[in-house]
DNA sequence: AGATTTCCCGACTACTTCAGTCAAGAATTC
DNA sequence: GAATTCTTGACTGAAGTAGTCGGGAAATCT
């Protein structure tokens, strides 16, 4: 799971797209462009993705537009970050790759630790839907279980954070 | 919190470090760049940072090198990754800026989300330490409880995870 | 003292990716 | 057929990544 603020585009946009699907009317992309001042041709370039991989489709002609293939609960923001975003080179962790991860045959120390971020991250995005982004419910739904955290809490933690 | 693969150098080279760290003697810099395979000067950037932050002491001379400022088990896979990658923009959403966020004057509609999802990273890799890398016990400490996904699992998660 | 080892620091650079532009074309409606 | 809107591909400036290079400074050893 790669996060670029192009995946934060592509949300934003389908939110946008889900909170103006009123009626039968498609939105354009000219409309979610001004509104979420992103560029038009930016946008074009996402929604090709997010059409290809079935998450809109498309009316043509005048009054054309967007609309949401899935009603909004049943699209995870996962699914969406994962269709504009390429498949990632996965940590460079590959079997064939001569430097970082696989030294010596074996993968790296690091590996473990990255897999599960990556786990977390998708498992928390896909306990999102647009739905729940749309009308604000982004916490409750997954929530992080500390269990017996002995990591004492130091002084340096008036870096930024998040 | 910024995840590039400069964090997950530093978190590679911390690694080998508390690793290595037998005894009394400083582990040098080359040892390090020659095991995990990173180039020495990449790594004398990364540790010049490391040293600033607090999470290393350096020994000069033949002879010298690194050694951890506290024990493996107080140092959290967060400080490194925070000490090495610069404070970060924040998911571009500053009161001033005139794009992405704060349209019209109001937090965007995704920035509830992506603030969570940074939390949600920032305390994964708070609760995993150094030691826990090394002793590969990266799950178990932190456990995302998923209550009631009522989202149904979907036809197109052949792709690429993580 | 002088040579060696190691850390220390700043400048420079090839490369890639990101974010966005530009231009042309095809389908649909009026 | 003219306007609208999606569709596609090529192109580009800026930024960040992953380094390299070169010269130092402190500590140790002979």
């Amino acid at each position: 799971m790669r996060l670029s603020t192009k995946g934060r585009y592509a949300v934003m946009a389908m939110a946008d797209l889900a909170t103006h699907e009123a009626g039968s009317r498609p939105v354009s992309l000219a409309d979610i462009a001004e509104r979420q001042e992103i560029s038009l041709s930016y946008l074009e370039q996402l929604f090709a993705k997010l059409r290809r991989n079935g998450l809109v489709s498309s009316v043509r002609g005048p009054g054309g537009g967007y609309r949401l293939s899935r009603p909004s609960e049943e699209v995870r923001v996962a699914d969406i970050i994962m269709a504009v975003d390429e498949p990632i080179t996965a940590t460079r962790c590959k079997p064939g790759s001569a430097k970082g991860c696989a030294t010596q045959g074996a993968r790296c120390i690091t590996h473990d630790l990255w897999e599960e971020l990556g786990r977390q991250i998708h498992v928390f995005l896909s306990s999102v839907s647009l739905a729940d982004v749309v009308e604000k419910r982004v916490l409750g739904r997954a929530q992080l279980d500390l269990q017996s955290s002995e990591v004492p809490a130091q002084d340096g933690d008036s870096r930024a954070a998040a």
